[in-house]
DNA sequence: ACTAGTGTTCTATTTCTCTATTACACTATT
DNA sequence: AATAGTGTAATAGAGAAATAGAACACTAGT
């Protein structure tokens, strides 16, 4: 797993994480891997992947079985909560930067536009 | 100044100085406040302020001159280049995220017409 | 010369993050 | 009962970031 070297990296498995969960690559009410193996995939400690973890567990995005696991919550309502939560932070803080480089509405929209068939054409 | 307690406060006050000379509010050639001052403006220490500025100094966006003060390049092809960069990297991160969130290009198109419709109202 | 205002550098200390290691609590299987 | 696999917690240490404080180097005005 690539990390950022500005942001923290419990941060980072927690987005992770959270994102596996909106994507559905993590079910309702599935297993995640054990805290040692998930130390072992993202090349992280234990104690920071149970660092992650402990804020989705108090968030309520997981349940946490001592002895058994941790489980993606089953309330669908709280991922659904949590992906457009996650969505409008995205496009307002995107927004918001480029608002503060002076873009328009218009000029955003377009430089986006722009990247996204500049994407598509490569790939 | 508000600061994101996940990034290095260094590199906020780096980006923030970015935003003022790419908008034309730090204008080619201008003498940017004394180190002191700024540090007392963005509630940060000199050294703080300091490691931001050697950065940009280093990338030559600003040009230090002991004993008088620290001044925004005069060479306007380095900002416009500057500005292009932080374009393209805002817009590409903030697509890649909600690209990982399983939006299609319209729905992200969607997202941010709808973020832009609604604060349009608001203000 | 003196002084005030600049940028620059250094040391010491604190806080946070991350790691490593160990131990403990619980569950399921044998 | 014993064992292996879970989550959880505590300790100690390394490193980066930020702070505080002092000192040094240079410029300009008096």
């Amino acid at each position: 797993m690539h990390f950022d070297d500005k942001i923290p990296i419990y941060y980072q498995i927690k987005t992770h994480i959270y994102h596996e969960i909106i994507t559905g690559t993590l079910q309702p009410g599935e297993k995640l891997l054990s805290v040692r193996q998930l130390a072992l995939d993202v090349t992280a400690n234990v104690n920071t992947v149970q660092r992650a973890l402990s804020e989705m567990i108090a968030a309520g995005m997981i349940d946490s079985k001592r002895g058994k696991g941790n489980f993606v919550t089953m309330d669908e309502t709280k991922i659904t909560d949590l992906k457009t939560q996650l969505i409008t932070e995205q496009v307002a803080r995107a927004y918001q930067q480029l608002h503060a480089l002076n873009l328009s509405d218009e000029e955003i929209l377009t430089s986006l536009k722009h990247y996204m068939t500049q994407r598509g054409n490569v790939e």
